[in-house]
DNA sequence: CAGTTGACCCCCG
DNA sequence: GCGGGGGCCAACT
């Protein structure tokens, strides 16, 4: 749990932000920070699905906060201490339809040209002109 | 109460 | 494309 009101803002921004992502896709713990509009913080952002709540009476609990559809940047599903942990997550998400492969070093890994969800970025960014896509020609979907 | 850790990410050679 | 380094901050020792 937060130590303080500050740093539940923050938690219930990130489990917020979670829930936006549709099932059977996936998106990065940096997306999700950019999201809620503290892109600097992404390790918080997975500090904060650690701490989820497993009581079901919880405002955000594991049941409620689809934790398993965030991954690392590089499409990878980020190793933690206990290795059944990266599992699971990998069985969740498998679960949902998203198809987990595993590489040459054990990885998790998802094909973010398939299964990323990149919708929602900052209007910064689009004025910057980082936009995800390209209206000239594109191949995925 | 000072120091580490960690479900991360981006910049620079 | 790979390795090193910096930043971030709650939780833990």
């Amino acid at each position: 749990m937060p130590r303080s009101d500050e740093a539940s803002a923050f938690f219930y921004a990130v489990y917020s932000a979670v829930q936006e992502i549709p099932p059977g896709k996936v998106t990065s713990y940096g997306h999700i920070a950019k999201l809620i509009g503290t892109p600097q913080r992404p390790r918080q952002v997975g500090v904060c699905l650690k701490h989820l709540p497993s009581d079901p009476e919880a405002r955000f609990n594991n049941a409620t906060v689809p934790w398993q559809r965030v991954i690392n940047s590089r499409g990878i599903i980020s190793p933690r201490s206990q290795p059944s942990g990266s599992r699971n997550q990998a069985a969740a998400l498998e679960a949902e339809g998203v198809t987990v492969t595993t590489g040459p070093l054990g990885e998790l890994m998802v094909n973010l040209a398939e299964f990323g969800w990149f919708p929602r970025i900052l209007p910064s960014e689009e004025a910057e002109g980082l936009e995800p896509e390209d209206s000239s020609d594109d191949d995925e979907d």
